[in-house]
DNA sequence: AATGAATGAGAGTTCATTCAT
DNA sequence: AATGAATGAACTCTCATTCAT
């Protein structure tokens, strides 16, 4: 649950002087959220994110040391605790992985329909993590690290228990939460929202469904003579992605 | 096909004054390219840019009129063609979309093998997009608006010739882009590779086979019943993408 | 005599609401001291000296209103009374200007042998006055306006009396302080200490030794004949200093 | 031999796009010197030193890398070959040492008359190397350790051929370049000048003169019999320097 | 076609100083 | 008497862009 949703409106009217600095550090944060999805990062300026926050230049750097902590910080505040309730809720499940999935999914979709901030700071991460290595780093250590090789593992129990079919679990995982980041970029990166509106909902319904079927063992005879790839008679083609 | 793969390695020997101005704007783009994906676009330097094309500062700007134009024509010039393939090819095919699917997939796997560029591009754009519209717009515009509509039409027909299962075609479509913009963005940006390399023949016969199974008429009414978002014993957990 | 010396270590140890006040200012410039001295007064914040002197930033403004003026109270306190006592000391002299030299020295290397603070603020003098022409004044109407002409006129007196040659007072009196100055700037500024460690001691003895043969009547004539300076067959060299 | 002297005036009524790039860093120096002995380093700021160099803020820094790098080079264009030569000359000189000191002398006081710039650059030393360790860094050993030990070496030399009194070398050394320093010191940074104005001649004759009796043998007995420092009946006084 | 010296707006950061509490 | 949050002016340094040659 991120700062973000919390944030009282009435502090805005409160006198400066009388506002709270304990809530100073969310405020300048909440600010540079904003003008970071509005702009990107390399594009906001200091002083762009201390006039946001009713607040000067110099106060911004009172709780951040420097302007690239703001994004440190951001990410941190974003994905706390996240990661972990994932990574738990797969390495504790038995059974069927697709139950696992199915649960997890439905939480998320509850996320996305209540919470109007969800993906904002996913969408940051998206934005900034290419240009900021460091970024890259610390999402990586505090959530991929976590998560991915809890689902990979999940994955790899259920074929082992003969609940879904042999695939491989490095590459099935990469499926299972592609469509999501699929989702994310178009809609809030390209700005290509579906007919019906930013839908998490529907997409996660749609994936799941795909997933539960595609998963399924009786599938696997039907699959296993198919190997399109390397296909002889292919004609040259420019590059794809 | 990128300028990249082409470049004559023997280029480099020439003498400068016998360089061809035609090359000019190649060779400033493959210097573009390298340095924007090692350190970013703003991190980049027009004069690093410059001494990598064996160039001073100020010939850069006789082909480029600014900066962000080199991302532009590179974008151009990657993806050139690429789209139109690929619309067309989705456009065209008769009978189950499976088919068509598993033929572009083929094709995109073949590439991936053959051509050690494969993805620079992509990856460049994945880098560059989030922080410049006007480089989203272009994508866009000469990319998905032209794949995205023929990849949607084509479940669209496979659903109505009765091929596929009854999947809202928007959504499925992005869950079959999503696995390869995954597997690109957790190899690419977060240095995720999976164990055994950069696999794009094993994501792509993973995500076919899913596909497969997951399109088939048959697990129709084994998806029916299922709806497990908003899910109403579910506990209220953090944000989870 | 410096606070520095006199300042009772129990201090640290005592709560600070048992603090009394009337330290306070004598606590910050002994802050003050060290970290100019380690740092150079630029260097320093305002901060640092606060904390080193277990108070907050607006509490040094409580005591001095800017923070040049902890220089400039740290300067009155380092040489306050020095500079009367030595220059009543030369101007009460009679007879021999050497004898009053001699005791002078005396005083001064009594002081450096005891006193591990000695030259503490004229170290920091000579660290701050090139760049504050306010230390400059200071400095110069305090001790310099006053110890100087007084030299100068021993030096004077003496020579009227016959008991030295007939040097130029003003720049004997510069040949007299000289060589204390250079010490100090070797030693403190450039590091370069003796082989045996810094010796007051035994460069006033130095330097005693050579104004008491160097002053005398005795030398005269042979001095006399020598005007080296313009020698018209000096090749042209770079410049010295 | 500075640039400074050489700097022909007529550049600054030259069109800007006609002055030689070659002499920028020449002239940016000379800027540089004259702001920094007016102002200090850290109040000059790098705008005004383009402004007076008659270039933009940037055009500095295509020069020089910081603002530090201006005081290095202008210390290595001011002092460069300058020590190399006073150090040969002590090194080289046979016989009594006061020869040797005599000719040094000599060389500088006809710098000091000839050259106006005469003392610039060791008057920016005297400024600014107190507060930049690195600076200090760069006199010591570009100057210091050159001529100082060449210095006491001399010394040592005419004390063992008994040309000279027995004294100790290192501390002899330091009388003998202390009058200068002191010279420099009270002259340009207290202002005290000399009733007859800042007279190199004359403060090198007097030291000459003081030195010639001061080193000579004949003294020697003299001065065995007083050691006046330590003198037990000696009040209590404060600090002196 | 090509150079590279020059520009100058603008960024991040520091810190002496103030003032409500 | 004391705090420490807040200010804002000033500084160094960067770099896309221009232009005389």
């Amino acid at each position: 649950m991120t700062k973000t949703e919390t944030s009282k409106p009435q502090n805005a009217a409160r006198s400066k002087s009388r506002r709270r600095p304990e809530e100073r550090p969310d405020e300048i944060l909440d600010a540079a959220l904003e003008l970071f999805l509005a702009q990107g990062f390399h594009r906001t300026t200091v002083e762009q994110i201390a006039r946001a926050a009713q607040l000067s230049k110099g106060a911004v750097y009172l709780y951040f040391p420097a302007k690239p902590d703001l994004l440190v910080a951001l990410v941190r505040r974003g994905v706390g605790g996240m990661a972990d309730h994932a990574a738990a809720l797969l390495r504790s499940h038995q059974g069927d992985p697709r139950q696992a999935l199915r649960k997890l999914f439905a939480q998320i979709g509850q996320r996305a329909q209540q919470n109007p901030n969800f993906a904002k700071v996913p969408r940051l991460i998206l934005h900034e993590v290419p240009t900021s290595p460091e970024l890259a780093e610390i999402y990586r250590t505090e959530v991929l690290d976590k998560v991915l090789p809890a689902l990979v593992d999940l994955l790899a129990r259920g074929v082992a228990a003969g609940h879904i079919r042999r695939l491989d679990p490095e590459m099935t995982a990469r499926c299972v939460v592609g469509p999501m980041l699929a989702h994310l970029l178009l809609s809030e990166i390209f700005g290509l929202q579906p007919a019906a509106g930013l839908q998490w909902q529907s997409l996660l319904e749609t994936q799941l469904s795909l997933l539960d079927a595609g998963l399924a063992r009786t599938a696997d005879a039907a699959a296993r003579h198919t190997n399109p790839v390397n296909d002889p008679e292919l004609s040259h083609v420019p590059d794809l992605l």
